[in-house]
Formats: C-alpha cells, sequence, structure tokens
DNA sequence: TTTGGGGACTCAGAAATGTACTG
DNA sequence: GCAGTACATTTCTGAGTCCCCAA
C-alpha cells in the first residue's frame, strides 16, 4: 500500500486475491468493476484497514499477481510423476462425490462441487461486474435425497440448511447465490438417463411441430391482420421468432443484469425499417444485444404487411420504448400452448434449427466425396444452423497465425502442382518423340502424380475456406443442445462415416440415447 | 385477473486443461 | 525423442426459458 506492503487480515487478504489473478483481466479496468469489487471488499475488512485502505488506486496487486503466476508456472513444469499423482488425486475425489445412485443405477453428476467464492464476472455491460461472490458454507446448502438413502454427512462441525426429500424436482443439492440471489442447483451430467429422457423428449415436440408448422404459420399470417392489436403483435413476433430463430425474450429487472434483448422485449431502437435496401423490398435491420450480450446484426427483406405492422408499432413511440408493448412471452407461449400441447417459443429453434441440418445435409452431401469431404459438408450443414441460432464465438487468438501457415502450406502446394504440370508435359513430349512402351508409362505416372497434388491442392483450399467461414461461428452449441442427435446418427450410417468423426466421447455419451435408437432411415 | 417473484431447468461462450502434432 | 505449440475437450458458471403460485 502507497509503496509499502500491508499485512492483511485473513479474509481482507484472501479477498485482495481474487482481485490480483484477474490483474491481466479486461475487467479490472473497467470502473463499475473496480467500484464493485472495493465496495465489497471494503466491507470485509477489518476496522483498521477500511481506515487504512480508502482508494483503490492505492493499491498495488502486482506482487499478489506475481506469486499466483509463479505458482502455476511451477505446477505447470512439476516433473510428470508429480502430475500423475495430483491427477490421481482428483480422480478419487470424482470416483467419491461424483457420482449418485438414482433409482438403483449408479449416475454420473454434472456439477459435484458447490462454486468456489471468487469476483462476480457477469457478461458484457453487468452492473454488479466485480461484486463478491461468497464462499458457500454447508449450512447454505439443501440436500435432496431419498428418505431411505444414505444422508450424506456434513463436514465436521457443521450442518446442512435443511435435508429434504423431494421425488418431483431432479436436483441434488442446491444453494442461494449471493449475487443475483438465485438458486444454484447440483445436477446429473447429460449422460445420465434421466438428461438423455429429457433431451429425447425435447426432439420429440420439435418433430411435433414439423406436423403442424404449416397451419401455424397459415394463422399467424392471417393475424397479420388481426384486428387486436395484441394479436397481430403476436403474431409479428412468432414470425421473428419462426423465420429467423430469435429467443422469446423475457422482461428482465432493469438494473440487475446488462441490457439484452429477445423478441419480445425488443425497443423500437434494435430495428430499422428501409422500404428499399440493396435492390431489395420492405428490409429489416436489426442491431442489439442478445443472450450473453453477443449481438444480433442482420438485414432481412420481410412481407409487406409485417413491414407496415412494424410502421405502426413503432408510430409516436420514443427509441427507448418496448416495439411489441402489448405482448409478453407468457401472452405468446399461452397461445402457443393452445395451438400445439407443449408448443413454447423455443421450440421454434430447436424444430428449425434440426430441420435445417436435414435439409442441409441432404442437399451438400456428395455419396461420392472420400469421409473428409463429407465431414466437411457436414460441417457446412452445421454451420447454416449455427448463424440461424446466431452462435458466435471470439475469434480465436491465434487465428491469424494458423491461417498463415496454412496459406504457406497452400503456396507450397500450387508449386508443386506447377512442378508436377511441367513433368507432365515433358513426358508427354518425350512420348510424342520416341513412342515407346516406357514413356508412355511415365506420362501415366506423371498423370496420377499430379492428380493426387492437385486433389491435395483443393482439400487444402477448402480446409481454408472452412477455417475462415468458421472464424466466428461456434458450432458447439448447436451440436449439444439444437440438432436432433438421430438426424447426424442416421447421416453418418448412411453415408459410412465412422460417429466418432462427429461426436467426440463426452458427446457419444450424451447422445447414447440416440446411438442405440437412430437407423439411417430416421427422419426428423 | 393479471402481475411479480420464486423455482427448476436448458442453453451459452470463455477459460482451463488435456492431447497430439511438429520441427 | 522431446519441447513447444496448436488444437480439442472439459469444466465452469452466468444467462436465458418457462412454469407455478400467491397477492
Amino acid at each position: 500500500f502507497p509503496g509499502k506492503p500491508l499485512k492483511l487480515s485473513l479474509a481482507t487478504e484472501e479477498i485482495a486475491t481474487f482481485y490480483a489473478k484477474m490483474l491481466d483481466h479486461e475487467y479490472t479496468t473497467k470502473e463499475i468493476f473496480q467500484n464493485n469489487f472495493f465496495h465489497d471488499w471494503r466491507k470485509e475488512m477489518t476496522s483498521e484497514e477500511q481506515e487504512i485502505i480508502q482508494d483503490l488506486a492505492k493499491c498495488d496487486f502486482s506482487e499478489i499477481h506475481k506469486y499466483f503466476v509463479e505458482k502455476s508456472e511451477a505446477r505447470k513444469a512439476l516433473p510428470k510423476e508429480e502430475k500423475q499423482k495430483l491427477k490421481e488425486e482428483a480422480d478419487k475425489i470424482q470416483e467419491e462425490y461424483g457420482y449418485c445412485l438414482l433409482d438403483g443405477h449408479r449416475e454420473k453428476i454434472g456439477n459435484f462441487k458447490t462454486e468456489p467464492p471468487g469476483l462476480f464476472r457477469g457478461r458484457g455491460d453487468h452492473p454488479k461486474m466485480g461484486m463478491l461472490k461468497k464462499r458457500i458454507m454447508p449450512e447454505d446448502v439443501i440436500i435432496n435425497c431419498s428418505k431411505d438413502s444414505k444422508i450424506p454427512e456434513p463436514p465436521e462441525g457443521h450442518k446442512w440448511k435443511e435435508v429434504r426429500f423431494d421425488n418431483t424436482v431432479t436436483w441434488l443439492a442446491s444453494w442461494t447465490e449471493n449475487i443475483q440471489n438465485t438458486l444454484k442447483y447440483i445436477m446429473l451430467n447429460p449422460s445420465s438417463k434421466l438428461k438423455g429422457e429429457k433431451d429425447w423428449q425435447k426432439y420429440e415436440v420439435a418433430r411435433r411441430l414439423k406436423d403442424v408448422v404449416h397451419e401455424i404459420r397459415a394463422r399467424y399470417r392471417a393475424d397479420w391482420k388481426s384486428k387486436e392489436m395484441k394479436n397481430r403483435q403476436r403474431a409479428v413476433a412468432l414470425y421473428f421468432i419462426d423465420k429467423l430463430a430469435l429467443r422469446a425474450g423475457n422482461e428482465k429487472e432493469e438494473g440487475e443484469t446488462a441490457d439484452t434483448v429477445g423478441c419480445c422485449s425488443l425497443r423500437v431502437e434494435h430495428i430499422k425499417l428501409h422500404p428499399r435496401l440493396d435492390g431489395q423490398e420492405h428490409v429489416v435491420e436489426f442491431d442489439f444485444l442478445g443472450k450473453d450480450s453477443i449481438r444480433y446484426y442482420n438485414k432481412v427483406s420481410v412481407e409487406k404487411r409485417v413491414f407496415k405492422n412494424l410502421q405502426l408499432f413503432m408510430k409516436n413511440k420514443d427509441p427507448s420504448d418496448d416495439l411489441f408493448d402489448r405482448l409478453t412471452t407468457n401472452f405468446l407461449n399461452k397461445h402457443l400452448q393452445h395451438l400445439m400441447d407443449g408448443l413454447t417459443a423455443k421450440v421454434f429453434r430447436t424444430y428449425n434449427a434440426s430441420i435445417t441440418l436435414q435439409e442441409q445435409l441432404k442437399a451438400l452431401t456428395n455419396p461420392e466425396d472420400n469421409v473428409a469431404g463429407k465431414l466437411l459438408s457436414y460441417n457446412r450443414a452445421n454451420r447454416a444452423v449455427a448463424v440461424l441460432c446466431n452462435h458466435q464465438r471470439s475469434v480465436p487468438k491465434t487465428f491469424a497465425k494458423s491461417m498463415e501457415i496454412l496459406q504457406a502450406k497452400i503456396d507450397a502446394k500450387k508449386k508443386q502442382v506447377e512442378e508436377a504440370q511441367q513433368e507432365l508435359k515433358k513426358a508427354e513430349d518425350e512420348l510424342e518423340d520416341t513412342k515407346d512402351a516406357k514413356a508412355e508409362a511415365n506420362v501415366e505416372k506423371k498423370k496420377k502424380l499430379l492428380k493426387r497434388l492437385e486433389e491435395q491442392l483443393a482439400r487444402l483450399n477448402v480446409q481454408a475456406t472452412d477455417k475462415e467461414e468458421n472464424k466466428q461461428i461456434a458450432l458447439g452449441t448447436s451440436k449439444l443442445n439444437y440438432l436432433d442427435p438421430r438426424i447426424s446418427i442416421a447421416w453418418c450410417k448412411k453415408f459410412g462415416v465412422p460417429i466418432e468423426k462427429i461426436y467426440n466421447k463426452t458427446q457419444r455419451e450424451k447422445f447414447a440415447w440416440a446411438i442405440a435408437m437412430a437407423n439411417e432411415d430416421f427422419e426428423f
């Protein structure tokens, strides 16, 4: 502290380490983060510390930071045996606490540890970033198990907040988190029977939507003319949810979270209307932050009636007013429930994602391709879905570099192709002159070589395109949460692609139900 | 009768960790 | 054969959706 070390109380010191560990992160440069942190930090200080430490800017965390950097490096540099030992210890803990017994089956738990204390990191412009996330004590934890089971013992000298026996819910333990005052749960791993069955159900609901979606579309198109403004807004919103795979957009408490929206919570400022744009008519330009503060930007040509309705909804409103001021997700979902049992707004996302994958696979797969080529088609189809759902990622740090390396490979291959072309020419000339069998064989050999090189070049080019197109797109989310795995499994079986090529071990465990179920004829 | 909050679950990208490849 | 790095996988926990219930 101003230039000289200061001995802190244990609690104060621990919180200081939370901040020091994050020094490299952009978070710590933000004023809100600093203010929230300092406010919460001071609350935990002794009165003497409060007296001394009145200004965060005067605190120098660099020594603490350095300590942790060194510690993590020391850990990395540990000899093999030591690392092995650590791993074994972790495995032992996993073995003891990572499983539960459900209906007589041993099932893997998803998150079997409570979250450690630290500084809250919200996504985007979060008003609570930097606040202190407190340590969870046994006294905060509710245990949920069967009456006749062996009830887990709390740590020595502690007791649980509560032990209950509720078999209508799936969680094993829960606690209330102190930042947003919401519940957190210990639940099963996606590979469990329970989660698998729910996953299956989800896709079955989406498949049922397939049967009635045409009627529903006809219905909402008709409702664009509804006399009731509420219904008209609902019909336009549903059109966006269906066509653009937008999320429902529940209302959120202002000031508690980052300012993000979904369909029903869109504000006037989030869209622009262009009667004409780039040769298209009735273009709506969307620009807003969605879940996780991921930007949604899109220009879409819409039906004239939708366009007119939007103009009407925006009339005499401020930019910060709700676009669909008469609409709530509750009202929308009630309507959907009425149209089809189990139908809610999010089902459209699942349905459109899965049907898009199926259609794209049909359109893009060439049975003549080798496995690599087919996988490329698969990734393209997957990508189409990710684009639809707006699943983004930040550009990988090493992207530019690895792209350069790939480009260098392509250039080298090009050169090889050129050389092979010349060699072939030479061989052909020679054959022209000599017309002997040896020269002919040589021509064939050179032809083969050229062909192989050209194929390699083509493959590299495709790889580069694939990489470039994938730069900002995250495929994982749709693969894990939106695409009926049976579509992919059927595709694999039909085209002789090993399932391991598209699903890794964890994913195969999660989709075990589908692997057991789908044959090559499966249709979503 | 809506509205608001609690509760339980799915979905989300970043960060940490593990593995495989390359020079 | 080994270290360093690129890439893949796993973990983590925040951020949504949607239902229910009570005032």
